[in-house]
DNA sequence: CGCCCTTTTGAGGCATTTCAAACATTGTGG
DNA sequence: CCACAATGTTTGAAATGCCTCAAAAGGGCG
């Protein structure tokens, strides 16, 4: 429907030609043909340092972002001050989804590393939306899937031992690395261990002698924050040892 | 956008009339003066039992449904046998929104007590969509309503002791019944111990032991499932003592 | 070089799990 | 309608994984 209207909409896709990450982003709803030359309006952020936020909670819904290259934060705090890491975003995730229900956004997203981001007007978003029916196809795509993966990390908390939330924290960096064609064994971790702690819900000190082990036990090579993994089969094995809390289902 | 192209898709709103939740579905995305008396395809199912499932993890994407009446259960399991409880739905909640990234159930859905429920074939839901920009956006918002939900769970799951979290999930119950216009202090819970206990990550014997523990300490009156709030006052306080591990966002 | 923050390592404590057993409730077939 | 089995709930006592506290070691950066 409406191709042709497209054009009057030129910021959602200003830039994407050039994006290495719109296979793997919500642009992809908009075939290549139909993309206007002109980059106008797309808000591409200037790079981002460690510890800038992209956005509050609290804050007005405006945007949304899609990450381009670097790596975003997304926590969540309490009214007692004490806070929970939600989400690690890697390039094409697009990231304030969870603003939309109440136009306030409902966590918080701070740059890992130097970071870009895509900012697309929330309006701006939906008024394109509204001529390419794909676009929220893709949109609802991208909502499901961090549904999915809020799920995952429940049962990661819920279900599984300090060490099995390790490893399987190790393996989900590894695979978001490789789909984007790094090496699935050697990288560089762009979050503290302090970060890596909250995130799984157990103590700093935790993790370290989690990072020790595994060196020792010959899984891992460490050194600061870079990592490689020596064995992906064992980090698997790790990963899978549950503690099965009040099961019931037959 | 062509109000009157809403009659060729009689489905989702057929019943919704007499259906005393509509205000609270994605239904109120289409005007009650536009919804079709006619009411012949959307499928209300008869009522399921306790323990019928709606869905299973790995089952097609056919349908989406809406709670009706009753509650549902939505669980997640692992490769090791192991399950997690993911989320408890009420009358108006959407459910089976995680299938649609990959057009495969991500989670099963199971009735905790006698339950109706409205069958949205996701392509008619689709298809009525692209003809009302409205509904698009209600479905958005209830996505991030679940996302949002999702983060409370992690941050439950991440940050709380077995009584606060304990706490946290009477009072989200009772907020659910509040809601709906039941009484806020006075209920029957659907689930049993061992549902509650999976949903909030601990062992039965600890739910078992927290119930008589509230309950010595005049904070609750417990007989089996029906449970009588004596100090909302009280439950609130215990909901906030957290834990705050590795913390650290300045 | 010296300060600060992150990481590591050790020792002890505690919240929660596990294990075990009694008890209550629900469902079933005779 | 009752016995009986199966399932769900409660309670106690012991075990343990992980946290807390403390302090040293290692880098980064002005």
């Amino acid at each position: 429907m409406a191709d042709n209207n497209i054009i009057s909409f030129p910021p959602l896709n200003a830039t994407c030609a050039n994006c290495r990450w719109s296979r793997f982003c919500v642009a992809r709803a908009l075939e290549p043909e139909t993309r206007p030359q002109a980059a106008k309006n797309l808000v591409c952020s200037g790079p981002l340092r460690r510890g800038a936020h992209l956005f509050r909670q609290g804050d007005e819904l405006k945007s949304l972002y899609i990450v381009r290259s670097g790596s975003v934060k997304a926590y969540i705090d309490n009214e007692d001050g004490c806070e929970q890491t939600v989400a690690f975003h890697f390039p094409g995730d697009l990231l304030g989804f969870d603003a939309i229900a109440g136009d306030m956004h409902q966590s918080s997203a701070v740059a890992l590393e130097t970071t870009a981001v895509c900012s697309i007007p929330y309006a701006r978003l939906t008024a394109v939306a509204s001529e390419v029916p794909a676009l929220w196809n893709e949109l609802m795509r991208s909502a499901a899937t961090q549904l999915i993966a809020k799920q995952s990390h429940a049962l990661l908390l819920g279900q599984k031992s300090a060490q099995a939330r390790f490893a399987t924290f190790l393996l989900f960096i590894s695979n978001r690395f490789a789909a984007r064609g790094c090496s699935r064994t050697e990288f560089n971790l762009s979050m503290s261990r302090q970060e890596i702690a909250n995130y799984l819900a157990v103590a700093v000190e935790t993790i370290s002698r989690l990072f020790t082990d595994l060196q020792r036990r010959g899984v891992l090579e460490v050194d600061r924050r870079f990592v490689r993994i020596l064995s992906l089969d064992a980090l698997n094995e790790l990963a899978h040892d549950g503690r099965s809390l009040g099961v019931s289902n037959a």
